[in-house]
DNA sequence: CGGCAGGCGGTTA
DNA sequence: TAACCGCCTGCC
């Protein structure tokens, strides 16, 4: 391992699957590498990510190697380390006989990473209408192109997420190459106006920006914000509450009324357990 | 080539 | 308020 980096262990971490944790749609940075870590970028840092097991189901630990200016704090609060999912997780099994207990078990790994409040907001502008795969690319060619270099890991060079500033500053035409599609007009528009804000302004008024309606202002919500009882109904989530519920998939109504009597406070971490487990089907 | 997936914005009644 | 369609890209 090259010298300056910085490495933390995190002991007696139990509900942490890497794999379940970046890869279930709640964040586009990560990839996983040879050995079953996982590298990517939070903020303008770069980490290498990899939980180790102990033995006959005791909570392992999670070691995470940085290089970049991420203190250990900053990690344990994006990794979101201390509370407790398996109570979480607990009290909507009990709430919801069904199919969360099965979700649950399916998905209980997953942890909701306490994301930068931008960088949710480019991000889920990107998402509208597009599939992971594709918002990934954007997101990586975007930073390379307008993004802070943040050093070498394993061979390869990454980038930060540029900042609003950035972004406010530029035509339709510097973003043609990235393949925004009409998402380019949106994050500009988005930038500049966020820019002209405070920090109170935009979290009261996250869906007045431009590209934002109800599904992206509740994964900007839960995801940037980490209101946990923001529910996210995407078209998964539409099927499966018709699947197993009954819900006519359009009702979005219905299903949101449904979520804050079944789930409560809980309702953003059970929408992640449920699109884990429908999208696994 | 056509069909389709994906969520918002704008228009219509 | 709901119903509808266009937007853009990539994959089948």
């Amino acid at each position: 391992m090259a010298e300056g980096y910085d490495r933390y262990i995190f002991r007696e971490v139990d509900h942490f699957a890497p794999a379940q944790i970046f890869d279930c749609g709640q964040c586009f940075r990560w990839t996983e590498e040879a050995d079953g870590s996982w590298t990517g970028v939070a903020g303008n840092c770069l980490a290498n990510v990899k939980a180790v097991p102990s033995s006959s189901g005791r909570p392992g630990k999670v070691d995470v190697t940085v290089e970049g200016s991420g203190t250990e704090m900053f990690w344990r609060n994006y990794l979101d380390l201390d509370p407790d999912y398996g109570e979480m997780s607990g009290i909507l099994m009990r709430g919801e006989p069904e199919i969360m207990p099965v979700a649950c078990r399916a998905g209980q790994g997953i942890r909701i990473l306490r994301q930068d409040f931008w960088e949710a907001t480019l991000d889920f502008i990107i998402s509208q209408n597009n599939n992971i795969p594709r918002i990934r690319g954007c997101i990586e060619k975007l930073s390379e192109k307008f993004g802070k270099p943040l050093g070498e890991f394993r061979g390869e060079e990454r980038y930060g997420l540029p900042c609003p500033e950035t972004l406010a500053e530029l035509n339709r035409s510097d973003l043609s190459d990235i393949h925004l599609g009409y998402r380019d007009e949106y994050i500009i528009k988005t930038a500049s106006m966020w820019l002209d804000m405070t920090e109170e302004e935009r979290s009261a008024s996250v869906i007045d920006f431009p590209g934002i309606g109800p599904k992206v202002e509740s994964c900007i919500r839960l995801f940037g914000l980490h209101e946990m009882d923001a529910f996210p109904i995407d078209v998964w989530v539409a099927r499966l509450m018709n699947r197993f519920y009954g819900f006519d998939e359009k009702d979005k109504k219905g299903m949101k009324a449904f979520a804050e009597e079944k789930f409560g406070d809980l309702a953003g971490l059970a929408q992640q357990y449920l699109f884990y487990f429908i999208r696994g089907l």
